[in-house]
DNA sequence: CCGTATTTGTCCGTATGTATG
DNA sequence: ACATACATACGGACAAATACG
């Protein structure tokens, strides 16, 4: 046997959060965490340059860690590097987004398929509950009430299909979509009334066990998403600024 | 500018290739690259325990490149961290491996999809010349020539579908896959006839740039894969080493 | 079960390359 | 164009945890 079998309780004078982390996850895996919460959260956007000395002081700790983490989230998409200069939080292009919807709609397209042939009733309950929130979202024209509800929908969708490797993938690529110039990002009140309906005709498809219906309409939903993007871009080709929107 | 636009020529004491590359990639990229091949080359099995002093002093360096790597790798899934133990090379059960079929499947259908309205006559060509090699292969029953074309058809259509990122994502889960015990992985002789004729199928679709049977017929072609596996699986249950094969 | 050897996790120093006035 | 300041890339040392006799 390599592991000890009975792990030694831990004196209360060493219990504290940050040591009993500290016990399972080392370093670079925290900095890890931390980094891609601050890039999913807005924090950092694309093009930001992280500072090695600086994040590893923040932190209170030495930049080996901070440098581990950047391998880590280099090959995650989330960070790039440019030797001898330093690591920037990736940018995705248009062209590049467009490319990432393309593999976003053949795994969403899996995941309806596998959905519909495994969702239990208690799963379907919640999935009608999250539409419901989005008709309700849709009235008031409420486009913060709406866009986490999206997220919620397709996390759950996901759930559903019951498939790690495809939920983890599925979590990938859209994380990649997130870094796509952010502000612009089809905050458009205006689709909310047609994608809510596209997510419960989804919805219909999945309880039904229909499970080519559900394939085919998560594939037309995503490429619509993409569509509408386009679209938000050539009505608004000029970047709008947060400063622009909340002066709206 | 932030680069400096006219690079000094390297004198000729210091042109070494080793001391040529590393004025363009880190050592740690170099160190990824090397044990990645390793993996892929199977030099590295499933389950081996990787020592960072040893690395490093093979290759002549510190262990902080090494680590740096390390982190990269188990990011893309080729290894696994055990806190304070180390790291391994990762293991895919039967069950992940059935997963893994499932995101491959959606992909390779995207792939035949875009492939179809994408291809251009000489990329056409180059598939019917891998085609033709598997008829021979297969007459002659040459597993060992049969696979390397396996790889080169999907290599190539990946390509010819035009997408950085389908092609990206498609390569890392094919990479996940061959990390479920190596041996085994359908090195079987008689799916050689059947495969070769799905492979034959799909490009005839593809050249028809009809994307609905392409995209179809790739998705059939993983899950049989997946199923001539366990087929595999069930005729021989006991786990044939390498010994008994080259007994045979 | 205990002491020792090995290996990992972390920190720090230095050289090299980059940005800037 | 040059000198200076700064950030990164790498090496090396120390402490803690694990493996082994």
């Amino acid at each position: 046997m390599r592991r000890t079998p009975n792990k030694r309780p831990v004196p209360a004078s060493e219990a504290s959060a940050a040591f009993e982390l500290l016990r399972q996850k080392s370093l670079n895996s925290l900095v890890q965490r931390e980094i891609e919460r601050r890039i999913l959260a807005g924090e950092l956007t694309p093009g930001t340059k992280l500072n090695e000395a600086e994040l590893a002081a923040e932190m209170g700790i030495s930049r080996g860690p901070v440098r581990e983490a950047f391998r880590a989230l280099e090959q995650a998409g989330l960070l790039y590097t440019e030797k001898n200069r330093g690591v920037f939080v990736r940018q995705v292009s248009l062209e590049e987004a467009d490319e990432i919807f393309e593999v976003r709609a053949a795994l969403e397209a899996q995941i309806g398929r596998l959905a519909a042939a495994r969702i239990v009733p208690e799963q379907l309950q919640r999935l009608r509950g999250v539409i419901k929130r989005m008709h309700a979202a849709s009235r008031s024209r409420d486009a913060d009430a709406y866009f986490p509800l999206n997220i919620e929908f397709h996390e759950a969708l996901a759930e559903v299909a019951g498939n790690r490797a495809l939920a983890a993938n599925y979590r990938r690529v859209v994380n990649e979509l997130n870094l796509y110039r952010r502000e612009t990002l089809a905050r458009n009140a205006d689709i909310i009334p047609v994608s809510t309906q596209e997510h419960e005709a989804i919805v219909d498809a999945v309880a039904k066990g229909d499970a080519a219906l559900a394939e085919r309409l998560l594939y037309e939903h995503v490429m619509n998403s993409r569509a509408r993007l386009h679209l938000a871009l050539e009505s608004a080709p000029a970047h709008r600024t947060k400063a622009a929107r909340e002066a709206a």
